[in-house]
DNA sequence: ATGGTCGACTTTCGA
């Protein structure tokens, strides 16, 4: 059976409430995972989420900050969180379908603006979480997972528009590539979005703070589909809906979308 | 080198 899936860093669900609903009705995925909600989980809107047909949740969440959730139109039951590099933040949730599949949605720390754990903690933080992440599925190799989210790192070089002017930015220095890099292959996990588009520029994130960011084009690809190889090896359709950055009042992401035989 | 823009716990911080 085709699932298809999508991740989209949402930046206030509250505030966004109507840009979900907007997503779920024309693209119909199966299960969005959100991150930034901004949102304790008793505040946000789910029964709207829940009249159009996604019925089960998996979500955690905090005052102003962070948060995750998972809205699914097929059964799914929460699968607990983990609180990697011991923050105490919401930024994970994990849900399972029916047949066993596992869905961790992943928010992982920004990391502040300097690139240097001794004059930047925020930064050390977000090393600190992705090396969790390394040793937590390095440790309990996945099977039937997916792994999605605002990772806050671009990869590859082509995932950034310009990559010797970001070498020195945060999400993109080899320090952190090189964790996700290992993440990665520690886990097993294959990005399904490279698998399907391996060539060319590619982004999922464009600042709010450049006045044209559609003709500036100045974007970074934040934001990922991963899956453990049994299920990779059925994954088609990936597509970043860069429409959607230009939508009213917008998040400063865009949806990313996989689908999956399950 | 700086500032640019958003959202929120808004007179400041995190992204």
């Amino acid at each position: 059976m085709p699932v298809t899936l999508a991740t989209w860093n949402i930046n206030s669900v509250r505030l966004r409430a109507g840009l979900v609903t907007e997503l779920l009705r024309q693209e119909a995925p199966d299960i969005l995972c959100l991150q930034e909600c901004k949102s304790p989980v008793d505040k946000i809107p789910l029964e709207i989420f829940h009249n159009i047909g996604y019925r089960h949740i998996a979500a955690r969440g905090e005052k102003g900050y962070n948060g995750v959730a998972i809205l699914s139109k097929l059964p799914m039951e929460d699968a607990g969180d983990l609180n990697f590099a011991k923050l105490g933040q919401a930024r994970h949730v994990a849900g399972r379908l029916e047949d066993g599949t596992v869905i961790h949605n992943f928010y992982v720390p920004a990391g502040g603006d300097v690139p240097d754990r001794e004059k930047n903690p925020k930064f050390g933080q977000k090393l600190d979480y992705v090396a969790d992440m390394q040793k937590h599925f390095g440790a309990d190799r996945p099977h039937r997972s997916i792994l999605v989210g605002d990772l806050n790192i671009a990869p590859r070089e082509d995932d950034v528009w310009s990559h010797k002017q970001l070498l020195k930015v945060v999400s993109h220095t080899p320090v952190e590539t090189e964790a996700l890099n290992a993440a990665q292959e520690a886990g097993g996990w294959v990005d399904v979005t490279r698998q399907d588009i391996p060539d060319g520029q590619l982004y999922s994130w464009w600042s709010y703070r450049s006045p044209d960011w559609n003709a500036a084009d100045k974007g970074r690809r934040l934001d990922h589909i991963w899956a453990t190889p049994d299920l990779a090896s059925g994954a088609s359709g990936s597509r970043i809906l860069r429409e959607v950055r230009g939508w009213e009042k917008p998040s400063d992401h865009a949806p990313v979308f996989a689908t999956f035989d399950i």
